[in-house]
RNA sequence: GGCUCGUUGGUGAAACGGUUAACACAUCGCCCUCUCAAGGCGACAUUCACGGGUUCGAAUCCCGUACGAGUCACCA
């Protein structure tokens, strides 16, 4: 069987974007589900005014951050290459193409000016008439033309559509699509700057680079067609063809970078973790056979299935992003995990406090790294607070028997020798008991007494653990000293 | 406007002519519990945009309508 080839093309204009990133996983998804499939990295900077400096190193560093590992690429070389277009230009590739097509009559030469065209298409639409450029320029005769091209004049090569009959392709995804050839306009191949256009570039390289299955955005299904004619008309063999839906912000809107919607490094920065992100991205489009959402990159791999892609858009949802951020956290190996999250509590703490017991009470807590500082603000300085909080419906406590507790509880908490977890646990249920109350009656006053909050990372026993015995007495007393 | 594509709960979605229309997130209850989380249990679409048709039987097939998206660049 042949081997598999897919590619990813992006243009480096700016940061990635998360419809971006899916198609990629899409892409390294189809060829690693084979066993010598290839992943190819190709990089599409044809539109000289739109590259952005530094473009391409993101590019880089998010598809490395996901473990996407392309084969082949500027980067990692190949057999292919080169693999950045403008450096395909400079061998005169595309040109050779082009006038090729134009020998063959399926191309010809344009002299005609974009504000003509546009202003044209301005009266057609004001007429409320539908516009397909027919382009004078392909009546010119072969001298006038050599006489213009020799004079230096600018010009593009345009291909050259039959307006008879119809083209039709098969979508893995979509399905058979056919179309109307008289629908399909002349598109430029070669723009007037020597650089060849997406719509021209994308079919040379992706031929000459062995591309099998072409993986891309679904507004790539009206230019296919056109894409198809091109093929025919150099003879070569056409690809799979993989249109992948589009992802929403909302209902009505695609989610783009443009209005600040989140990128890939956006999502890494609030602290969501890049295995979360890819994990949850492939499911907004595809979903897997079995009832089961959570797949590591190869477990994608070995589960993808183009069949299982669907048609209509997705729309992003960071709730379940974050939800599954969550359970990423919460299996994670804890050394790990106590790696990634000490920078998050060496912000937040400067005591000297045990981070690996802090990194323990939230390991079940957290569900992205940036809600790590909020939740241990306390631990350096006892924030100021109304005595009221002692006031707990459910653990049947109010300022009054909040001071009782508190009473009890320091004179145990400073009779004990060792402070260990265990010792205090014990001690203060048997206390608990003695005083005949539930546990949360003794508990719940000492947990904010400790923390000054409603709500924190562990409980009483585990934050008295970690302030430590006297640090424990002096928050009890200044809770004491509030409740009288 | 032409062409192409799409439409199952708030969200992601399953179902491939016959099920009580899965499952997950979110939401809401209850349980567990030294708070909150986590975890456990339960509730949540009499209905699959709408209208016709085919069929013993339709979310699933066909036709139409509505709405939405994409495209019609010397952008990709």
């Amino acid at each position: 069987m042949k081997e598999i080839r897919t590619r990813f093309a992006p243009s480096p204009t700016g940061y990635m974007h998360i419809g971006n990133l899916r198609t990629a996983l899409y892409a390294y998804l189809v060829a690693k589900k084979n066993e010598n499939g290839k992943f190819i990295l190709r990089i599409e900077d044809t539109d000289q005014e739109r590259l952005i400096e530094g473009a391409t190193d993101i590019i880089y560093d998010t598809l490395k951050a996901c473990g996407l590992k392309h084969d082949e690429g500027p980067d990692v070389g190949g057999p292919y290459g080169p693999y950045v277009q403008s450096e395909r230009v400079k061998q005169g590739l595309y040109k050779e193409y082009a006038m090729k097509l134009v020998e063959m009559g399926k191309a010809h030469i344009c002299f005609c000016h974009e504000e003509d065209i546009q202003a044209q298409k301005e009266v057609a639409e004001a007429k409320g008439e539908s516009f397909i450029y027919r382009d004078p320029c392909k009546r010119l005769s072969k001298e006038e033309i050599e006489r213009r091209v020799a004079s230096g004049e600018p010009y593009v090569i345009r291909q050259n559509i039959d307006p008879n009959g119809e083209t039709s392709f098969d979508d893995e995804v979509y399905g058979t699509i056919t179309v109307d050839n008289a629908t399909l306009d002349e598109m430029i191949l070669l723009k007037s700057d020597g650089f060849p256009t997406y719509n021209f570039a994308n079919v040379i390289d992706d031929h000459l680079m062995e591309i099998t299955d072409v993986v891309r955005g679904n507004e790539y299904l009206s230019s296919t067609p056109k894409y198809n004619l091109l093929y025919e008309a150099l003879g070569w063999p056409k690809p799979r063809y993989i249109h992948c839906p589009p992802v929403m912000k909302d209902e009505h809107h695609k989610l783009s970078k443009r209005n600040g919607d989140a990128s890939f490094q956006d999502l890494v920065a609030k602290g969501y973790l890049p295995e979360a992100i890819l994990n949850y991205i492939a499911l907004l489009g595809w979903a897997p056979e079995e009832e089961r959402e959570i797949y590591s990159l190869d477990e994608l791999a070995q589960a993808f299935n183009v069949k299982r892609i669907g048609t209509s858009g997705a729309i992003f949802d960071i709730e379940k992003l974050k939800w599954m951020n969550g359970v990423y956290m919460r299996e994670m190996d804890f050394d790990r995990y106590a790696e990634l999250v000490d920078p998050y509590i060496k912000k937040a703490v400067k005591g000297p406090y045990d981070h690996k017991a802090i990194a323990h009470i939230l390991k079940e807590r957290v569900n992205i790294l940036s809600e790590i500082e909020e939740m241990l603000d306390f631990f350096d300085e006892l924030p100021d607070y109304d005595i009221e909080l002692y006031r707990n419906k459910k653990m049947k406590t109010d300022p009054e028997i909040a001071r009782n507790s508190l009473i009890e509880a320091r004179s145990f908490l400073e009779s004990i020798d060792s402070y260990d977890h265990d010792t205090i646990y014990t001690g203060l249920v048997d206390l608990a008991q003695k005083m005949g109350v539930k546990n949360g009656v003794l508990m719940y006053p000492i947990r904010v007494a400790l923390s000054g909050k409603a709500f924190t990372p562990g409980g009483a026993i585990e934050l008295s653990c970690i302030l430590g015995k006297s640090e424990t007495l002096r928050r009890i007393d200044i809770a004491l000293k509030k409740l009288s």
